[in-house]
RNA sequence: GCCGCCUUAGCUCAGUAGGUUAGAGCGCUAGAUUGUGGAUCUAGAGGUCCCCCGUUCGAGCCGGGGAGGCGGUA
């Protein structure tokens, strides 16, 4: 079976689609849990799946340095090694090229890192990023690039955007032709309309299974974010997946939607429940504050996840407190839960045309915050 | 009974030569977290320096007395 996408309705700007691969359909809109280092954090493989999830991520970085690509490899892949049997994205190494500066030599053939794990020194280029992802097996393969830290000079967003799309073309020629695999080119141009078109042209020149938007979320605030995504969408082709990166929060996931994303992923579920944050449709939840040490209500009495149900605001903050590992397991377990339900939501909006409704609904529940304390 | 040591934030403890508003770690109260370092960062609250008397311009610190704790000993 070959990789493809298919749009199968839109209600203004947000879209309606699936894409279909050897490992199964991801339905979009869609939200990708992160799984950088072989593993969603806290959760086990079939509780991902059982809350909606279609595609997990890995990441190239990481996954190089421990355990290795070619270990990987040899024992059968990312999918066989880590339990997950549906599709699989994997980054390319090249936001931590701006996470982790301090670390890095850039270079017009690519970055050298220092491990934060021994100091090993180790090179990454496009063509090194390509045969990481296809020793991982990756489903989806995204291009090596460069996500300047924003606020930066136009001049340097330009610079590290051509450099980006040089990476992106040798990228495409080092990935080569592989049946049912998926490589996406990713737009650059911090916060900039023209760069942002240049980047869009040149990826669609070289062409791409899917195209992300990467770049945002870097610090720069949700209006100047919406407002890239108000035209950087509709810069990409219509029939190909369009893929935020790393976003983001609840707000930021239905206002990309809104303007036309098809897949976002962020580590915010995850990381937020290991830190005590939780996400509900009354807004943000902080377990560990000290009024829900006496409160026997779940976090969310609508919610139908057996991590949301079965447990009271008191147990989480004792066990949050406490240190136990079931806390960081709870929380993400919730928040991923509700991450996909939101997902599943707007899906069922767009299906029938209520798209508009469903938001007014979602914005005006978390206007009125959490519940009152007891 | 006698001898020694100890008593400073909720806990464990620093506190230099007697000198401005007595500090740290943890804990506590909150906040941040967006292509994950199970990470990290930020802010805040919290004090009868065991008590009393004295010396001194000035005492957590020096002297005397007392209380409490720990250890040793008859």
């Amino acid at each position: 079976m070959q990789f493809s996408f298919e749009l199968k309705a839109q209600d203004g700007a947000a879209r309606l689609g699936v894409i279909q691969t050897p490992r199964g359909a991801i339905h979009t809109p869609a939200f990708m849990p992160v799984g950088t280092a072989g593993t969603v954090k806290a959760m086990l493989p079939e509780t991902v799946r059982a809350t909606g999830a279609e595609i997990v991520l890995g990441n190239t970085y990481h996954l190089m340095l421990r355990p290795g690509a070619e270990r990987v490899a040899k024992l059968g892949g990312l999918h066989h090694f880590m339990n997950w049997d549906r599709p699989i994205l994997t980054d390319s190494g090249g936001f931590q090229v701006m996470s982790l500066a301090g670390l890095r030599h850039l270079t017009e053939e690519g970055v050298t890192f220092k491990s934060h794990i021994d100091g090993s020194i180790h090179e990454l280029s496009p063509e090194r990023s390509m045969e990481i992802q296809r020793l991982l097996g990756s489903d989806i393969v995204m291009c090596f690039d460069e996500c300047p830290a924003l606020p930066a000079s136009d001049k340097a967003v330009a610079e590290s955007m051509h450099l980006s799309m040089r990476w992106a073309k040798r990228s495409k020629e080092a990935f080569g032709d592989r049946p049912g695999h998926a490589l996406f080119g990713i737009q650059q141009g911090g916060v900039t309309q023209d760069l942002r078109a240049e980047s869009a042209e040149l990826l669609r020149e070289i062409g791409f299974d899917g195209y992300a938007i990467g770049g945002l979320a870097v610090g720069e605030g949700q209006e100047a974010m919406f407002g890239v995504l108000d035209y950087a969408a509709d810069m990409m082709p219509v029939d190909k997946p369009r893929y935020l990166m790393g976003v983001g929060k609840p707000d930021d996931i239905v206002g990309a939607v809104k303007r036309g994303v098809d897949m976002m992923d962020c580590v915010l579920p995850t990381r937020s429940g290991r830190t005590g944050q939780a996400f509900t449709r009354r807004g943000v939840v902080n377990i560990k504050n000290a009024r829900h040490a006496d409160d026997p209500r779940p976090l969310d009495d609508k919610s139908t996840c057996p991590a949301t149900t079965n447990y009271s605001r008191a147990y989480l903050h004792h066990v949050y407190r406490s240190h136990e590992m079931i806390a960081g397991m709870l929380l993400s377990w919730h928040n991923v839960h509700y991450f996909q339900q939101i997902m599943a939501e707007m899906r069922a909006a767009i299906a029938a045309g209520t798209f508009a409704t469903w938001e007014a609904e979602f914005h005006s529940l978390r206007a009125q915050g959490d519940i009152d304390p007891l």
